[in-house]
DNA sequence: CAGTCATATGACCACATAGTCATACGACTC
DNA sequence: GAGTCGTATGACTATGTGGTCATATGACTG
């Protein structure tokens, strides 16, 4: 976590020092990135990186930990469900907000994909890591036994499976699908600032309701 | 890929060598693998290493292209479908086989996840990688163009949304799926030489069926 | 202006580790 | 036994980079 010394600087300054974080952080794995870079782009020098901060490692993990989150948190905001909302409804609105953050924010998204690829490397951050993990299954295990209380759901389904391939299809899935319907890669389609924004909130709606029709009654073709 | 060297070398060096290199390979991404722990654990000496390949990068692109596929291939052999065999007998099948490789041999499938994880790294590997997502990909849509056609598919899939979920589901995911059953992270479990074994035949079969599920009718409660 | 404190600096150090090379070994020939 | 050829060796070099520290700047105080 950052040293008082960081809180004190003025807002631009902290906000350069964390644009060149994010920009290094999200364009390499976490072993390969160099703070020469992160200081040379946010214009300062070596010690001051270390008056801010205790090392790579705290910069890193604060970046995941509180900064990366708050900006979420802002982005896409708490919004709560409408009261009678069905599952179904509550997870498209999910997805479509997961998704329209990686739109708005794709050197974000990038960064944290990295993280999911690389948390084990820092013991504290897989910590951080299987807290998430463990929050995101409490959530979509208890949102798929309302709905299969509530009869929303195919009654074939097995939960435990079902809640594993929602939490992939909610993340990293959705955007996989995303770059293949662009017929790209995801790190492609990432790094590629425009290509995102040639898809239409139509195609996107239509992706995110093919995703959640599997979970839902087929129509039944013997 | 190795100088000739190393095929001069006694089968038994061979594999002392390889096994070295996939216990490092395995255990760290690439940027934190490291030579002197894979000549140390393999009794030679640097220079003979520098021998055998060009470095480290030939000697993990050796690993991956040459040496893991055909591992592979051995332990799964290529077995054809029966010939009238649905798309689900089918997928069955190689689900199955996929997660028997991964039972059988932790460590390389943990090398196969690593890969996973950073072939961007290496231009090279990151073409490798492409190519066998395409390959799977060809595969999958064909399958499931067939199924369609069969009616064996719920009518209202979209199949390029369920093959790449598909292609999830036959490799990483269903490892989670088999980690999420017995309580574990995917590392750990992989990690863990012995409880992956505590998973019975018929845990397998159940767990597969239920991913296969997700693709077939439902049973079609309102 | 002297003193003090927070902050800034970048040359420098410490260390890890990929890759090299002069040298040695040993089997086989003549 | 001298020559030669494939192989083995590990000390060494080159490089990259995380982290340190003596020194500086400059604002504010009395």
């Amino acid at each position: 976590m950052p040293k008082p010394t960081f809180h004190n600087l003025s807002e631009a300054k902290r906000r350069r020092i964390t644009d060149a974080a994010v920009a290094e952080f999200s364009s390499v794995p976490y072993a390969k990135a160099n703070l020469d870079h992160v200081v040379k782009a946010a214009g300062i020098s070596k010690g001051s990186l270390y008056q801010y901060f205790g090392g790579k490692a705290d910069l890193y993990r604060w970046l995941l930990t509180s900064w990366l989150p708050e900006r979420k948190m802002a982005a896409i905001g708490a919004q709560a469900p409408p009261p009678g909302a069905s599952i179904w409804q509550i997870l498209e609105q999910a997805f479509v907000a997961g998704v329209r953050f990686a739109v708005a924010e794709p050197e974000l998204t990038r960064l944290g994909i990295r993280f999911l690829r690389d948390h084990e490397l820092e013991p504290a951050l897989a910590e951080v890591s299987r807290q998430h993990r463990a929050a995101a299954d409490a959530w979509l295990m208890h949102l798929l036994q309302q709905g299969q209380a509530r009869g929303e759901l195919r009654a074939d389904l097995d939960l435990s499976v079902a809640a594993g391939f929602l939490a992939h299809a909610l993340g990293e899935g959705m955007l996989d699908q995303l770059a293949r319907a662009l017929g790209l890669d995801l790190h492609e389609m990432l790094d590629e600032p425009g290509v995102v924004g040639t898809l239409t909130e139509d195609q996107l709606v239509t992706l995110v309701r093919h995703v959640t029709s599997l979970f839902r009654d087929g129509a039944g073709v013997p």
